[in-house]
Formats: structure tokens, C-alpha cells, sequence
DNA sequence: CCGAATTTGTTCGTATGTATC
DNA sequence: AGATACATACGAACAAATTCG
């Protein structure tokens, strides 16, 4: 028996025990073959989400002919997968020596009444920036005037953006302002990279987050082209409302972030 | 031309078109066939996101034929991707009259300092319970004691619990007590199936979240089961540190959350 | 420096699933 | 329903790089 092996016995026990009450019934780490999804991405997906686990303390995973062993699956099999998972960067492999774990910290995303993007990354990414993809006036949709508490015929300014971090991709967001009020607002973030920054040449010298909603979905082609994201990649899609100290709404924003790099982290 | 031909050129134009100020020089919505995705489950996930745009008024999506060359694929390979969503109970079929939406709401879940899970789902559902599936008492992994403040050799309680609304999963949480303070709140939270009540019971009055993370992540096996995800499912994994008046920190949970049925509310 | 053990890298052949026409 | 093309998965065997006594 190999150095491992005993690491990977605990940790097999570990995924297929629920709970110390339930009878061990599951011999095997289930696999579904009828998904549409081929067994080496699911175990693609698996190993991400669970190789700090498997790793020892050097990022070493076991040896591929254990975890083949693990997954129930041939050796090729799972070579495919983790070829995939060096591909995105997250594995690197030597012959002889074996595949090791690259260090791929989650950025924590704050969102708290006064977080603003660039003030929030502060300090965990060497370079940032705020591309401003595109800004247009228009008029506005059911929706955005509900959302906004203008009137029908309302007119507003589109603004869309994508957040980089460390040169990768992490915000991709489009936001609403009332047209009347705000009719230059799309020149004036491109011109100084920051909302905060033109919202005061607007007048608005404070503003705080009203409501914040998160959801968890598939990244769609757009979301997937924009934000360098793999196959079957997830996205944290938020909606956010910002308003005045005194209430007024004044922005209207949906963001899809690249979950994989992203930890939202709320206070 | 049929009556729906216009609507789905218009979508086919927007998937096809990035920014105003991009070149269209994409002529196909592109399918990658070597992503270990087969293409009726690329094609069912890009309808999950999608169909809202794509269906009429009524709900109605256009028919397959449509569809098919709306995704350059074969019929039989749309057929696919529309069972998948069918057994989903996304999608209904109907022979000779078309495909129509199912409406499935997302619970609206609130995440504020002063949220409890029984109050903040409080008339979105018509039935709501907790069931606690284990708890035990422990030699806490550092990790865990770094969380709740405690010194390395301690002990703590382990609480897991599946909450449900309307008979559907929704969460699946892990949370931590210190042993010596909350020696019996397993018990407590068991027979009253709430742990505020419990809480009260131990002295603690009352109590607020101090931080909350955010992840989304693929669900693994365990996941899957515990909240009957379709295969390929998310998950919203939140990480929760509830602190007395004081800061005391007396809980620590990790949750993993339906992302299929949940909006998070962040107030 | 040698050789054995360990571990990743590669090449056969075969069978099955997926997608198209 | 049948024919074709290609990706996926398996088993077995061998090659090449690394480590260690």
C-alpha cells in the first residue's frame, strides 16, 4: 500500500457516508452514464470542487491509478479529466513526479451598503480596471422604469462594463440611469473609470446599496465569451438598487460575476 | 413565414451580437463539440437560461423545426434537449398544439443581519419545515475552532439540518456550537425545531450575522440527493457566522442552498 | 552511477453513445 | 429505420521521467 492510500480510503468513506445514522449501503462514487454529460467532465467537475481535499499537504493529488480507482473509471478517463483541469489552469502535471494543485485564490467580492468595486478589491489584485464597453441613451423597459420608479415613457442611460482583475475577467455588468437626470453619465464613468466618481460630478455625493439579489446560474455563451469562462462554467448573477441617503433611486444594475473566481462576501 | 419567425430572428441577432460597436462576424450561435457536453444538454442548458425570451405571451416557445435551425442542430437533437427539460418539469409537450413553459418560482430568500430562515420565507410557502438529520457532539477540526474562537482542543456541537418549503429541498446546512457553552442545543433545536427558540433556551437572547460568503459551485453527489437537484445541478454554498449583541461568536453553519429555487435577498 | 519502484505519457484495439442525413 | 462519422470509455501494454536506496 502506497503513502496515500490510507488518505484515500478515509476520504472515499467520507463521500459516501451521509451521516454517522445512515447504513454505508453505496459501494461506489455514483456516476451518472445517461446525463449527456460525459463521465470525464463530470469528474472534471468533481475533482475541482473536492482536490483540496484529495491533495496532501504539498498539493500533491494520488497517483492517477487511485483515483481512477476512486472515481470507478478508467485510467484514460480520468486522464481527460484532468487535463481538462490543467487547461483551466487549476492542475499542472510532470511525468514521474505527479499532478499538484496551482494555486487559484477566490477574489472576495464585498457587498455591504457602501462597497464600492474598486475600493473592494483593494488590496487582492495587483491591477485592476473598469472597461466601459459601451454607454447609450434609450428608452427604457417596463421593467427598468419599475425598477427605477420613473415614469413609462422614461428615458435612461445604459452602461455596460466588465471588472478585471490580475488580468482576468470578473464583472460583467449593465446599468440603468434616469436619462433626464443623469444625461451625461456614460461619458463621465468612461472618462474617469468610476461611478462614484461621476455620480458626485452629478450632484450625488453619497449613495448606499438599497437591495442586493443573488442568484446562482449557468453561464450562457455571452456570459461565457465575456468573462473567459470553461464550458459549463457558473455565474453569480446579482441585481442591485442604489439610491440617496434620502431614498431616491438612482441606479439599477445586473451583474453576472465569474463564480469561479468570485467569493461574495456580505456584511 | 410563420408567426414566431420574426421574434426568434430578433434573439438569434441579439446571441449573435456582443456590443453595438462589435463587428457581427459570428454567423452560427456557437455549440462546442468537444467539451464533453453533448450537444442536447448544451442545447437544454442555453434553453433553461433562455426561454423566457424566446417563448410568446402565452408562455408558448416556438416549434421545434425552429428551434433546431435556431441552434443549427437536428430535430431529433432539440427533441433531446426539450425531454431533458420536460422531466425537469421545466417544459410541458403537448402533440399539435406546441411547447410551454412551466412557471417555477424562486423562493426569495432574505440574508440580513437579523434574518431567521423560518421568518424570512414567511408567506412564500405554504409549507415550511426543518428537519434536523443528525447531531453530535465532537473534537472540532482547527479549521472550525478558528471560526468560533476556540482554543484548539475543543469541543463542539455538529448540527445538520434540511430545511423545506412547499415539499421541495431548499437547504441543506452544517452548523457548529461550542460544546462546553451549548452542551445540549442539539437536542434543543430537535425538539423545537428552531434554533432561535434554542438559543433563548441557552441564554442567548438574541444574536446577528457578522459576516456571510457567498460561492457558487456545481453540486456534488451528496448535494444532489440531499436537495433532489437535476443532474448538472447548482448549488449556493454560504458560509454564516452568527455572533451575540457583544460579538461573541456563538455559530458557525455552511450551507448549501437550491440555486434552481433561490434568490438570495441581501438587505 | 545503477537499478528498482513510482508516476505520468502514449499507443494499440474494441465497444458504445451521440449527431446527422 | 439504416448508414455514416466522430467522440467517449475501456483494457492492456509499453515508454519516459523522477525519486531513492
Amino acid at each position: 500500500m502506497n503513502y496515500l492510500s490510507q488518505k484515500v480510503l478515509k476520504l472515499r468513506d467520507r463521500l459516501m457516508t451521509k451521516h454517522k445514522t445512515e447504513k454505508r449501503i453505496k459501494k461506489t462514487v455514483k456516476l451518472d452514464k445517461t446525463s449527456g454529460i460525459s463521465l470525464w467532465r463530470q469528474i472534471a467537475d468533481r475533482l475541482r470542487a473536492d482536490m483540496i481535499d484529495l491533495a496532501d499537504e504539498t498539493g500533491r493529488l494520488p497517483p492517477e491509478p487511485e483515483l481512477a480507482s476512486l472515481f470507478k473509471v478508467n485510467r484514460l478517463t480520468l486522464r481527460s479529466a484532468v487535463k481538462a483541469l490543467v487547461e483551466e489552469g487549476l492542475l499542472s502535471r510532470q511525468q514521474g513526479k505527479g499532478t499538484y494543485i496551482q494555486q487559484k485564490r477566490r477574489l472576495k467580492y464585498p457587498i455591504s451598503r457602501r462597497t464600492r468595486f474598486s475600493e473592494g478589491l483593494n488590496n487582492q489584485a495587483d491591477q485592476r480596471s473598469v472597461t466601459i464597453l459601451d454607454y447609450q441613451q434609450e428608452k427604457a423597459l417596463p421593467i427598468i422604469c419599475e425598477k427605477l420608479n420613473l415614469s413609462e415613457d422614461a428615458h435612461v442611460v445604459r452602461v455596460e462594463t466588465l471588472s478585471i482583475a490580475d488580468k482576468m475577467p470578473i464583472v460583467r455588468s449593465t446599468s440603468w440611469f434616469c436619462a433626464k437626470r443623469f444625461k451625461n453619465i456614460g461619458q463621465l464613468i468612461k472618462k474617469h473609470q468610476s461611478v462614484t466618481h461621476a455620480f458626485r460630478l452629478c450632484g450625488v455625493d453619497d449613495y448606499v446599496r438599497q437591495s442586493t439579489e443573488v442568484e446562482a446560474r449557468h453561464a450562457n455563451e455571452a456570459d461565457s465569451r465575456d468573462l473567459k469562462l470553461a464550458p459549463g462554467g457558473l455565474i453569480l448573477m446579482t441585481e442591485v438598487i442604489n439610491t440617496e441617503i434620502n431614498g431616491t433611486v438612482i441606479q439599477y444594475s445586473r451583474s453576472r460575476m465569474a463564480a469561479e473566481r468570485i467569493t461574495l462576501l456580505i456584511r
